[in-house]
DNA sequence: GCTACACCCGGACGATCGCACGGATGTTCG
DNA sequence: CGAACATCCGTGCGATCGTCCGGGTGTAGC
């Protein structure tokens, strides 16, 4: 399948092997991704991990965002099992879902908020 | 321009706004993962972390993917700044950029690979 | 010089994503 | 009972993404 047969180092590469992921797993891990890399998915698991619950419209008003853009939001966090969603009279207050992956997905998106503030988007320093 | 103005909630609405970051650092944070957020680039991530370089031909021969695909994913990684590039004679090696998103952004990886294989991608937990 | 090689680049195509729009559901109030 | 409300769902459009294809640049060896 390799368009060429000639490996520079045929004993990194034997290295490298053993060491990354199965496509499977980056699979995986791109898909949660994915839902984390968008302003406002992110933006509103900010605001669920600031105060406890939030109904959409309140969501949609802390966020400025219109409540079409938050409910296809939710709709995909939900659909990932982040978010969890409690019916109260016609109203549906939203929170951080129990078994939420860790604080570590947090921690990712705290600390590159705040790399992303250091740096810059395309930042390189040469 | 919100469609409605009746917060069930005003006092977590203000309370929520002081602590969701901007749209701007969400959108630069997005683009941060979306970079991530790529099976193949991630993998290649990996790779340059288990070994200190490589070359693209070896690369693609450690992901098992075609030169192409992880020639565009290179491409992407420079874009962000993710890695640099060393070029002796016809081969260029590539290793993770000297100013790396600290070690943070490689937990973050890390930490998602783990739980993606726990739970799997739309796991929920009945 | 000329061929083979390792890699880069630009365009084209299919797939997916995010959001706006319209309609539908269940709930509260007069 | 009927109207207003908060939210959900399916559809369509514009944009972006990832990969494949063909051709180009510079180097190594004969």
């Amino acid at each position: 399948m390799a368009d060429h047969a000639h490996p520079v180092d045929a004993d990194r590469v034997a290295r490298a092997r053993t060491r990354v992921p199965t496509r499977e797993d980056a699979v995986a891990v791109a898909e949660v991704l994915t839902v984390l890399a968008d302003p406002t998915r992110a933006r509103v698991l900010h605001a669920l991990d600031a105060v406890e619950e939030l109904c959409v419209g309140d969501l949609a008003l802390a966020l400025e965002a219109s409540e079409d853009a938050v409910g296809y939001a939710l709709r995909v966090l939900r659909g990932a099992g982040l978010v969890s969603n409690r019916k109260v009279g016609r109203v549906v207050f939203y929170r951080l879902a129990a078994g939420f992956p860790e604080p570590l997905a947090e921690h990712c998106l705290r600390a590159l908020t705040d790399l992303s503030r250091r740096s810059g988007t395309g930042g390189s320093t040469p």
